[in-house]
DNA sequence: AAAGATCATAAGTATATGCTAATATGCTTA
DNA sequence: TAAGCATATTAGCATATACTTATGATCTTT
């Protein structure tokens, strides 16, 4: 599970700014110079936010004339908050972030945190 | 639509410590202390990132003698993505962020960012 | 090739974020 | 009610983020 690409992804879409624009390229796409006309930031401010879109694949450009028009990957947006949610639900999730199964660590909190507490001894004594 | 809820709910998800406790809970509860011996930070830290979560409704807590035990709220987490999904989609979007229907903004580049600044020099007048 | 327009990049700065250490609160049980 | 945990809160600090201004690169058209 590539955790790195979700925390990217949310970020992306964490700023008020980059999510409205989201919102507008999804619906058709846009230049720079009228992302500039639409929102109170600077012509910089809408290119470094397009970039931060870019990098995470939330948008796609396309070069027109003397014009650069951005849009909304749409269908990868739907499947990445899909494919999240399957992650949710993923049986091997818990054991990849705790390094146990499961059915390896007791709901008594005496015990598992004794348990936890141990584990992160020894990961520290190996590095 | 509600665009700040959507902007809290990524930005909780946009930090690898949180987005590792919302996975790791929507498999089962935790408290603080089981959390405390699964992730290199401080208790505090803990504490601190789990009122966030808590703050978007992420995750819900339930008191049990002397532990709080933490655990993601799935069902909202499906929901609120789904929804933003269809808010991608609505048609009413667009105009709510631009101010303009869709269809009286031309395609051309040279028309449109014309009609865009007019139109934002207007908003700053009326303020 | 020069001028004008569109977009990108760099440097600088103010604010937000995320941690730690210290401390407070609250619950449980003797 | 006093002691002992578990958790929450506060203050302080280092880093990350998100802008602005200034500048550079690229493309079009004359």
């Amino acid at each position: 599970m590539d955790s790195k690409k979700f925390e990217k992804f949310f970020s992306a879409l964490s700023s008020p700014l980059r999510l409205q624009m989201v919102l507008l390229m999804a619906r058709r796409s846009f230049c720079v110079c009228e992302l500039e006309g639409v929102f109170d930031v600077t012509q910089p401010a809408i290119s470094q936010n397009l970039r931060i879109l870019k990098d995470t694949d939330l948008i796609s450009e396309k070069r027109e004339k003397q014009w650069v028009f951005y849009s909304t990957n749409k269908e990868m947006l739907d499947s990445a908050l899909k494919e999240f949610l399957k992650i949710v639900e993923a049986e091997d999730t818990f054991s990849e972030i705790v390094g146990l199964k499961l059915s390896d660590l007791p709901h008594d909190p005496q015990r598992s945190c004794e348990i936890l507490e141990n584990r992160k001894k020894e990961v520290l004594k190996n590095n």
